[in-house]
DNA sequence: CAATTAACCTAACGATCGTTCGGCAGGGAG
DNA sequence: CTCCCTGCCGAACGATCGTTAGGTTAATTG
């Protein structure tokens, strides 16, 4: 009932598209790329999904989903506002750095989805922000953060802690861990908490 | 020998192409599209612009020099590290939130140049970077500033003041004036400047 | 006046796009 | 064995792409 090689086919399908979304662009690759790097023809494409947007919207959607629920993880098992704040942080860093292919493609490509395929991604975007800013604005109620808007203050901590797969190679002059170190205390630091 | 409408389609074309790049992006922006938004037909572009490419490379190109001659200016003006800093940061929000189409498509659509072009644009990225770090390094000897790795730090202030463009709306909750003065704070206790 | 040029046009070029249709191989199920 | 389903294929669909060739108009220049 189940081949042995169940899913590899479409796995390598999402592999290579996220790669090549990332260094083309959506709109930029085609088809026939996708199929070309996975090593099949262009029409072999619609057995595993119904259209390029729908492995955009699997890649994003995979990406996001857990974003989401690492964050909630890492922020429960906290157990003030300047933990969470530390443990939201920490683990932003860590997944935007390790599967940067992912992370580049779900924070750059939103506009090439559509309709309600990206209403669903932005619902999962919303919740990430609100569950950052919900942190921030217990840290000024509690008195140990020290912000102006909290929801500048988010957008300014997520744009920082997204920027970072723009640049970090793992093979460069930086490791994961210190780079993370860096970006979890330039965090506590903006929101007035020192370290 | 000049009519008074000199550079007009030329400038409207620049503007409909600003704009479609944005909202679009670049590759699901057609000419056929741009032709329309600006009045004329497909061909007659032609007349203004050696090709598509060529519209999206001045767009890059001319925001890029306003932000590098703006920075340089204004870090000019002040007399230390923390000053340059603040001025940096002032100028770069200020400018990214006043013409945010610009430095939108300036952020997002470098990958869709080719060749030599991409490498200008890159250089004068390049450039704005060091003019940064230059300052943070500055901090640092005089022991003003308090931070890890330098490019890191600078890499860490860039992305959260672009960040700017993608939510900052003249018509909404915030002036214009609030939001540069939350980000230019946030910057200065980034690098370890009490306020 | 004639000559030139800027600005724009219609029409079409070849290429490439996402996608679909119909079929073929092969392995498991009845 | 026959049947069916999975996975993949060749070929082609209509649409759209960036771009070009050649022509028209109106204004400017000598």
């Amino acid at each position: 009932m189940e081949s042995s090689q169940q899913g590899s086919s479409r796995k390598r399908l999402l592999d290579v598209s996220a790669r090549l979304f990332r260094e083309l662009g959506f709109h930029a690759t085609s088809m026939r790329d996708i199929a070309r790097a996975a090593g099949m023809r262009p029409a072999s494409i619609y057995h595993h999904f119904d259209s390029k947007e729908a492995i955009l919207r699997e890649l994003m959607w995979g990406f996001l989903v857990e974003l989401l629920s690492s964050a909630r993880d890492a922020a429960a098992r906290a157990h003030d506002a300047r933990g969470r704040l530390g443990a939201i942080m920490r683990t932003h860093i860590r997944l935007h750095a390790t599967k940067a292919t992912l992370a580049f493609v779900a924070d750059t490509e939103l506009r090439a989805l559509q309709g309600v395929a990206q209403q669903e991604i932005l619902m999962l975007r919303d919740r990430y922000e609100e569950l950052l800013q919900d942190v921030l604005r217990h840290g000024v109620e509690e008195g140990t953060m020290h912000l102006g808007d909290v929801k500048l203050a988010s957008y300014q901590l997520l744009a920082m802690g997204t920027g970072v797969v723009f640049w970090w190679r793992p093979e460069g002059r930086l490791s994961l861990e210190a780079v993370v170190d860096q970006y979890v205390e330039a965090a506590l630091r903006m929101c007035g908490i020192a370290t």
